[in-house]
DNA sequence: ATGTAC
């Protein structure tokens, strides 16, 4: 660890005021040790960083799979005050509300007969990979509902059921979605694309429940032994990354305008209730949405697929739940003993709210949220439960999955797709990508191990473990 | 992450 950080519990590290000039509140991160040998620099310099904004409350806090990102860390969450606070693209990321849904099936893995057909037929019907276009249609009127209703719409047009809307964080959709403030080159880029899973990380991955570490909750969320379930994993595509840049280029300018001091430019941010901080709001809402809809036409696509190949009940596939890990939202949390409205940055972390918390359907009340965290291509991914810990901690916040530790370029020189298509398929896993390039960048080797990272969030009490998902197959973009 | 550079 770097000089100057301060241990402060098994796995909880500080960063003190003064790290760098102009910290107003210091940097808290979460991390055991043998992921502190993995830890860029960089990443803890974003983190001290993010401390130096105004109204930033409490801690800029860094979950285990921290790394170096755009401005703020991956891995990082910040709580702004709504008065004094200030609202950053860069605490979201260019892919607004990427997130994660997972649902069941009654199948187990005896059941799948010919696992490369079913792989080949959901590749068939998810578009995939750089630039992916629908198969379906989306009038520019439908865009606007998606921007606005979210997974709503999705549901309205026939794909899915009212329930699904119960799974989803925040219903899957914001209330504050502004669309006057979604530029038109964002538009276009968003028509052609709904229903698509994009590239990089984003997958959809045939998965086994694996290990069941907390009876009671996973019974709750419907997950059992040996069942097959999918997980789903993408985001806003060309829309909200259009979004980021675009509002960018303005809060570049307003950061200037109210004289926001900065110790790196990509912390771009505007007041949060400033005219230029409320359009990124409103339009990042907007692309949050659009992301939601997006995830529930692909999970409808996969359920047919289901359904056609092993004549089971569309309703028999629930959805056990939808969470967004780059977001930001106005949020009721408690500090120092008195509710506030917080404008809380999620950028790859993921809400962790408890038992109790205010979105939640009646039957996950006593348990708290679902938490779903990847893993990477070929390594498990788990099922937690929020907790009241990190309602405390961490304003509900936990980690998003496992983190890269080498960039695509360095994974590219060093791996072909073929060879780590090889070695999955020698692990039984079934690897189907639109070119051998999307493989060699995800290996499971450029990853840091998943399973060390939900470790840590779970010693700390801010998700705990419910079940662990282990891969037959996967669709990469 | 991304019509992987306007």
């Amino acid at each position: 660890m770097p000089d100057g950080i301060i241990r402060v519990g098994t796995d909880e590290w500080e960063i003190p005021v003064g790290y760098v000039p102009g910290m107003r509140v210091p940097g808290r991160f979460f991390l055991s040790e043998a992921l502190a040998g993995l830890l860029e620099p960089g990443a803890l310099q974003q983190l001290a960083n993010v401390a130096t904004l105004p109204g930033i409350v409490r801690y800029s806090l860094g979950m285990p799979d921290l790394h170096w990102g755009y401005g703020f860390p991956i891995g990082g969450v910040g709580a702004f005050s709504l008065d004094e606070g200030v609202i950053s693209p860069g605490g979201v990321g260019f892919d607004i509300n990427c997130g994660v849904r997972l649902f069941t099936t009654p199948l187990v893995r005896a059941d799948i007969k010919k696992p490369r057909e079913l792989i080949e037929s959901l590749y068939r019907a998810v578009p995939t990979g750089v630039g992916a276009k629908s198969t379906a249609k989306i009038p520019k009127e439908a865009l606007l509902s998606m921007m606005v209703k979210g997974a709503r719409w999705a549901v309205e047009t026939g794909y899915g059921t009212t329930r699904d809307l119960t799974r989803c964080e925040e219903g899957g959709a914001m209330n504050d979605a502004d669309i006057r403030a979604v530029s038109e080159k964002a538009r276009a880029r968003g028509i052609p694309q709904g229903g698509t899973l994009g590239s990089g990380n984003h997958f959809l991955e045939l998965q086994e429940v694996s290990e069941i570490y907390d009876e009671k909750a996973a019974a709750a969320f419907g997950v059992k032994m040996g069942q097959v379930c999918c997980m789903i994993h993408c985001g806003s595509r060309g829309l909200g990354h259009q979004v980021c840049t675009d509002h960018l280029k303005v809060l570049e300018t307003a950061t200037k305008r109210y004289n926001i001091a900065l110790p790196d430019r990509q912390l771009a941010c505007a007041p949060a209730g400033s005219p230029e901080g409320q359009a990124y709001y409103g339009a990042m809402a907007a692309a949050a949405n659009y992301a939601w809809a997006n995830r529930q036409m692909i999970l409808h696509a996969a359920r047919k697929e289901f359904v056609r190949m092993f004549g089971m009940d569309y309703e028999s596939m629930p959805l056990v739940y939808d969470v967004a890990h780059n977001v930001a939202k106005i949020e009721e949390h408690t500090v120092e003993g008195r509710r506030a409205r917080l404008l809380v940055h999620r950028k790859g972390a993921t809400r962790s709210f408890g038992p109790g918390a205010p979105d939640l359907p009646g039957d996950l009340a006593a348990i708290g949220q679902p938490v779903i965290i990847p893993g990477s291509m070929g390594t498990s991914s788990y099922v937690l439960a929020g907790t009241a810990t990190a309602m405390e901690r961490t304003f509900g916040s936990t980690c998003h999955g496992s983190g890269r530790i080498m960039s695509r370029s360095q994974a590219k020189k060093k791996l072909t797709g073929k060879e780590v298509a090889d070695a999955l398929l020698a692990r039984g896993i079934i690897v189907r990508a639109p070119n051998e390039a999307a493989i060699a960048d995800e290996a499971p080797d450029v990853y840091k191990p998943s399973s060390e990272v939900v470790q840590v969030v779970h010693d700390a009490g801010l998700s705990t473990l419910v079940a662990r998902l282990t891969p037959l197959g996967v669709i990469k973009g």
